[in-house]
DNA sequence: ACCTGAACACCGTTCAAGT
DNA sequence: ACCTGAACACCGTTCAAGT
């Protein structure tokens, strides 16, 4: 690591790190250039050297998060041959796992300009996976649009839902019956 | 209306409207004390004449808001006998009509600690409506609630998505092969 | 009873000046 | 090449002073 004076000097990286931790923690507005900036010991005026601006940061954060995070989940359960079995364990990871808290952050904030395009990526990435998974369950092709449309949909308002205590109360005890629903034949 | 020296004075209620409106345009983080009492024409020191601070002028536009909308659909719907064509009706609702802006501004900030206790009002009241149909349809109450929330959560979920215009490409043609999933028996 | 205007803290952005 | 510090605009909040 590069230092000066004793000091080390910060990375375009280091900043992205900490912008990404800050989005997990209190979403994009947590963003502030002035508070990371005194969390690692630097000035405002340093950060614009490494960026354009805080819609800079931001992007790259995405992009960081992007990257880590479709590597992870799509080959995983790609491997799974069966298509109702991958579309349950898709489900009970949804149900039974915390959500990413980024993610979490991302989903409410996906009409936000520069949010928009990184978050639209990943959908469709994800809505063509659910395809697959009608696609081979035999579904014919009108069926399979609508039900991927229905699963993410379902997906995004799930986590919506749920992230507000007093309205995840309603949530049935168990995801058996929407598998069921979803999965099923014709 | 009350005047002062040719000026109009401000009722709690004319920041409550400007505010809405703000939501609608901009969401909850557009609604700026300083911008509004410009609009207003009014200094940032009087709003606090009218209002404890800014959450609390924020939560009365809710309130307003709450008040107006639920007086609104449910009732109506409610008239319609055959759940079936209720669910129709609501989903046509749905799918072809532009949603009410505030209320996408809203499920997008449904975290913040001001929206969340709002949000999660209406909410319960709507999942409410949905159990009634799935009920009237001869439904078993376990699969009630999980059509409920599947429901509900792919109503919040479809209009997250489909404001994101890259992402609402995906969107299949119409809502025909969703109503059947969600209304059909057993 | 209702409003103004100044004050302070916080934050995004620019820029001349430093090493 | 990388950073500082001052400057400016914007915004939330408080408060003494005005009518």
């Amino acid at each position: 690591m590069a230092t000066r004076g004793g000091k080390l000097l910060l990375t375009r990286d280091d900043w992205t790190r900490a912008a990404l931790d800050a989005i997990g923690e209190g979403g994009v507005e947590a963003v502030a250039v002035d508070r990371l900036a005194k969390t690692l010991g630097a000035s405002r005026g340093s950060f614009y050297w490494h960026f354009r601006d805080r819609a800079d940061l931001i992007d790259a954060a995405l992009e960081r998060w992007a990257r880590e995070n479709t590597a992870d989940l799509v080959p995983e359960l790609d491997a799974i041959p069966d298509p109702v079995k991958r579309l349950r364990m898709l489900l009970r990871r949804v149900y039974e796992q915390a959500v990413d808290a980024v993610e979490l952050r991302l989903s409410a904030a996906s009409d936000d300009p520069v949010v928009a395009p990184v978050f639209a990526r990943v959908t469709r990435q994800r809505i063509e996976f659910l395809r697959r998974i009608f696609t081979d369950l035999g579904l014919p092709p009108s069926q399979v649009a609508a039900r991927a449309w229905l699963a993410y949909a379902f997906y995004i308002g799930h986590h919506q839902l749920s992230k507000n205590p007093a309205v995840a109360e309603e949530r049935p005890a168990r995801l058996d019956r929407v598998v069921e629903l979803l999965a099923r034949s014709g």
